[in-house]
DNA sequence: CTAAACTATTTACATATATAATCCGATATA
DNA sequence: TATATCGGATTATATATGTAAATAGTTTAG
């Protein structure tokens, strides 16, 4: 059934869900991308329902509103995270995300801070 | 007209180009790729035209045998590591790298002897 | 010389993805 | 009440990708 995980777009979508308390419905969703993302409407509405076909979201209805469908997560941000890591690491550094970090590290992505602040990290994760 | 990288079963083709010293022939890719990735030559083909067309490789004619190409990578391993690595991370971590390495830290995709090393590539990077 | 084998090119087909329009039923408004 | 609107579902189209067969030209083995 193909790739688990949301697509670029589809997770656009996933990061408005992930940082709502509350289920939203498809017109909130739309509303809250409005600036962020230039997408018409349409597109959104189907980016949900690839969405709710891979499971990683699911819906409930409103007793009031019985209509209105208001969207929520299933899976976390950590867990979608974990696995585009692993596929992108296994893909193309052969696996070994040491690889990853020394080639952001050598091309200048961190600034000093950052770089003190990762060394902080790793330490504690010692 | 799409992405200048290579996907990812290009990518296992580019592996032996940017380990070879000189350019070589899809033959000699289908033999180097014998056990390491199961695919038909025919695909391996396919892949190595789209790479052509791409402009990530290119190739040259033996003077002695004009009718077999001999394939070099155009585009550097470490260029093609960062346009996707930014992405990614661009597409996942909101362009922020070091959201990428903490949740690899958190998710203990490192080694105690990996942090070490890393700690001191970031010492070093300072 | 003819047929088998090899090289590159073209075509094919399924899935994934980006993007959006159409359709259909319900509702709200003129 | 008639119509415009809104929500969800379905359909559409183009590109990217994985995967491989068909084609055609050249060469080499028999």
């Amino acid at each position: 059934m193909g790739e688990l995980t949301p697509s670029e777009n589809e997770w656009v979508i996933m990061e408005v869900l992930w940082e709502s308390e509350t289920p939203l419905t498809a017109s909130q969703i739309i509303e809250k991308l409005k600036g962020i993302k230039e997408v018409s409407p349409k597109t959104i509405r189907v980016l949900i329902n690839r969405l709710l076909k891979k499971g990683i979201i699911d819906y409930t209805v409103d007793a009031h509103d019985s209509r209105v469908y208001h969207y929520f997560s299933v899976k976390s941000r950590e867990a979608c995270l974990d696995e585009k890591s692993a596929r992108f690491v296994n893909s193309y550094f052969k696996g070994n995300p040491l690889g990853m970090v020394a080639a952001l590290v050598e091309n200048r992505r961190f600034s000093d801070e950052q770089i003190d602040e990762l060394i902080q990290i790793l330490k504690d994760a010692r």
